[in-house]
DNA sequence: TGTACATCAGTGAACGCGCGTTCACTGATGTAC
DNA sequence: TGTACATCAGTGAACGCGCGTTCACTGATGTAC
């Protein structure tokens, strides 16, 4: 029987591939990431980066998925419990930019998600479901364009975000900005 | 004497790369775009673009100053004479936002900001000095974080640039919702 | 236990392509005499 | 008015380069008998 390693590895090769790639968006930016740079980085050959993705594409897509599935986990996690509200958006905002500075790298994949033409419909997608929470929550803080204003907020974050990347840590400053457009 | 059309020829043709340039990235976004697609779209030799920017990173930098110079020329004559406050926010953010809808295929230089990295020191001031103006609006409000919140602002009409940019026309219930987080 | 075969992640050389940039040249226009 | 020269926007062939992708191959592991 197969072992659980002998599973494991060729999904190791993966990870490996994605943790490449997310460092070097990091550095480069989504459009400036090139297949070499991944392979050269996550030590493999280049054709191994085709063992496990079907283009370049594919790959980008991947990365986000990756990104969007553990910002989705933790926000689940830290908002449980919370009642509609204004203080469950803040706190939703506040696990978002937290777990991007703890994934440095990945903050590209939340904002450029317009260079990759071809990504970018899966991409949106993730995007919109993880603003869909926020409209419950300001429909019920009687909004009468909640969809359009969880949008806004969504795009404060992750202007936030990118601010925090730059500047290697928290901006209490930005976040209190926010907060109080929020009305807290 | 040098008559005024001579003067002007190479200057047209400066502009008319740009204008290409702002058309191109309509289509294909700031990273999308390539030289060989301007001087075909402009209908002049690759050699042309070269005699009028000394490189890829500095037009992409000209346009990007083209198109503030005209967003902050907008804005200036729209609020002349407005009282500092929010509704003089918020009127800036409408004429940015019906700018960049009527000048379509600019909306990429807003939002792509970090795709060139060279052009990116230069194209950060400039979105600077557009957020600037709204920060002392926000001081006379009484806002502690003026600096943080006006870029939030910012962060939000861009936003809406987009949207509006993918929609092909205003979207009001967008700019009703960032009015009312404005308070207003 | 030993041998033959199947599977499949991983390899890396090779490909064609479009990119940004260069540069020797052209030709229209303006200037000097 | 006519001729020689200077200027300079515009030209387009040519360059080297890194890109994304392909594919025949390798070699470790698992399976059949």
């Amino acid at each position: 029987m197969t072992g659980d390693t002998a599973i494991d590895r060729p999904n190791q090769t993966r990870q490996g591939l994605l943790d490449a790639g997310a460092s070097l968006v990091e550095e480069h930016g989504l459009a400036g990431l090139s297949v070499n740079m991944v392979v050269a980085r996550a030590g493999v050959a280049k054709g191994t980066f085709y063992v496990h993705f079907k283009n370049r594409s594919a790959f980008v897509d991947a990365m986000h998925e990756r990104f969007h599935a553990s910002v989705q986990e933790a926000i689940a996690e830290a908002i449980a419990g919370m009642p509609p509200g204004a203080e469950r958006i803040y706190r939703s905002s506040e696990v978002y930019l937290d777990v991007s500075l703890a994934n440095r790298g990945v903050k590209a994949l939340g904002l450029e998600t317009r260079s990759d033409p071809s990504a970018q419909a899966s991409m949106a997608a993730r995007r919109e479901r993880l603003t869909a929470a926020g409209v419950a929550d300001l429909k019920t803080m009687g909004w009468r364009d909640a969809a359009a204003a969880a949008q806004l907020l969504a795009a404060m974050t992750r202007e936030i975000s990118v601010l925090e990347f730059d500047a290697g840590k928290p901006l209490p400053a930005s976040r209190r900005a926010l907060k109080r457009l929020l009305g807290l």
